[in-house]
DNA sequence: AACCGTTGCATGATATAACACATATCAGTA
DNA sequence: TACTGATATGTGTTATATCATGCAACGGTT
């Protein structure tokens, strides 16, 4: 055996039985840590957060904490902290006397975000577009057609997730962790609206495929500023669409 | 008595109990409502919060909930949101094994925090300077003075509390609630930090003033432009003092 | 019929208990 | 002396109990 025979080759003064083992790589080359599976308050957070974006959550909804508790199958503690957490990201709403609802995205609201969106997107597009590596841009392609075809699919549900998608691929691309996180937040306050009036805005009309081409375009040729301008195009069209649709 | 007289000249078709009563506004007029104590744990975050913002707290500092508790005189539950809450906001940060500590500001970091602001903080002076009321402009007026006066006193402390006044006074203005309180994160982010490194970076010699002065004279003359470039100058001067001081 | 107070139920807030895990301390052994 | 293993302590996580509050249904009064 192989074992026994490279032992045998060892320095003599190795006398230990710990040494007498064949030379090996050190241990954490060889053992993967642990899968530590994360809290269930954390698991219920992110629970909520794709229910969110899926629009399994109207605008104007109650979410008690009993219910969420009762329905993800976890105690008070843990849905409590998950509701706390949107509801400081302000994902959700504090209504009156303490009650938690998925916020009702007004005009004014929706202007706002999309006024800090259209910094800080451009931002991150700036910056990501000179990050961005070929691998990254070619799952930007492959998003990029999947988009398209859930559009004339008219699968609305499916084509918004790959619009997210699509974007936040240029967004991450920046590395830069904070802002990430701002726009990330920045567009779950805005999807729960989004789902509901998305098929209206898709029958009037939405040129986003043609913004993502040119995005696409841009990031080949490594120009930053067309990139902004693409991103912001496309974040100023949705806007023009949404803010008629939108209440008072 | 001038009730009295008043009652009697009311008109005599008044025949029950509640309308010889003299007239009255509305009851909401007099009545103002109820003092509604802000929940435990909202206390817990706020005092957390002014404690960051002090330097009360200094970075690698380790936060156990049982402290927290303890010294606020709270059970484990509103210590906890309220660790939690700032944890969702990246004002302090998980350790290992889930310990919640004050974070370290790396170089990286803070350059990534202030690209962020150099744009958020530009937006809402844009706005603000437009919406800044006559009121608000005395106000800031003082703190102007006040923020000089601390500073050459070498009140380091005061000085930051009052530079801080004086921006939020800028982007308050603007009348944007979201922006607002991303803006408000962002400078929590840097807080502890700055506190720790400001007597140095005082030293080091700060052209704050000069750029406070720009900011009122911008706002006097309703000169959004110019605001802007007064407000990203004053921040591009810390940023070039405080980034030599930071670790990594 | 309209109004109003009462009662019971659901809910959020808080405290507390129970549990698993990590670290520190310390004694025993090579 | 250096290292190993056991124990104690502290901590985060989760569940549960308790309390005050808000709301809705109900029934009585005018």
């Amino acid at each position: 055996m192989r074992r026994a025979i490279q032992g045998e080759a060892q320095p003599i003064e190795a006398g230990s039985a710990a040494e007498r083992q064949p030379p090996q790589r050190a241990l954490t080359a060889r053992l993967r840590p642990v899968n530590r599976p994360e809290t269930l308050g954390d698991q219920a957070y992110r629970s909520l957060r794709t229910a969110l974006r899926r629009g399994a959550l109207s605008p104007g909804e109650r979410l008690t904490t009993r219910e969420i508790a009762a329905t993800l199958g976890v105690s008070l503690t843990p849905a409590r902290e998950a509701l706390n957490r949107l509801v400081a990201e302000r994902v959700l709403e504090q209504g009156p006397d303490r009650t938690v609802i998925v916020p009702i995205l007004t005009r004014d609201r929706y202007e706002e975000l999309c006024v800090i969106r259209l910094n800080l997107e451009g931002l991150a597009a700036e910056i990501g577009c000179t990050k961005m590596t070929a691998a990254q841009l070619a799952r930007m392609e492959a998003l990029y057609t999947a988009h398209g075809e859930a559009y004339r699919r008219r699968a609305t549900k499916d084509a918004l997730r790959l619009n997210e998608d699509f974007h936040f691929m240029i967004y991450g691309a920046a590395g830069m962790p904070s802002l990430l996180q701002i726009l990330e937040t920045l567009w779950l306050q805005v999807g729960p609206s989004m789902n509901l009036l998305f098929p209206v805005s898709y029958d009037a009309g939405w040129k986003g495929g043609r913004h993502h081409a040119a995005m696409l375009e841009a990031i080949r040729r490594r120009d930053p500023k067309a990139l902004v301008r693409a991103v912001q195009r496309d974040l100023e069209d949705g806007r023009a669409v949404l803010k008629r649709l939108l209440p008072e």
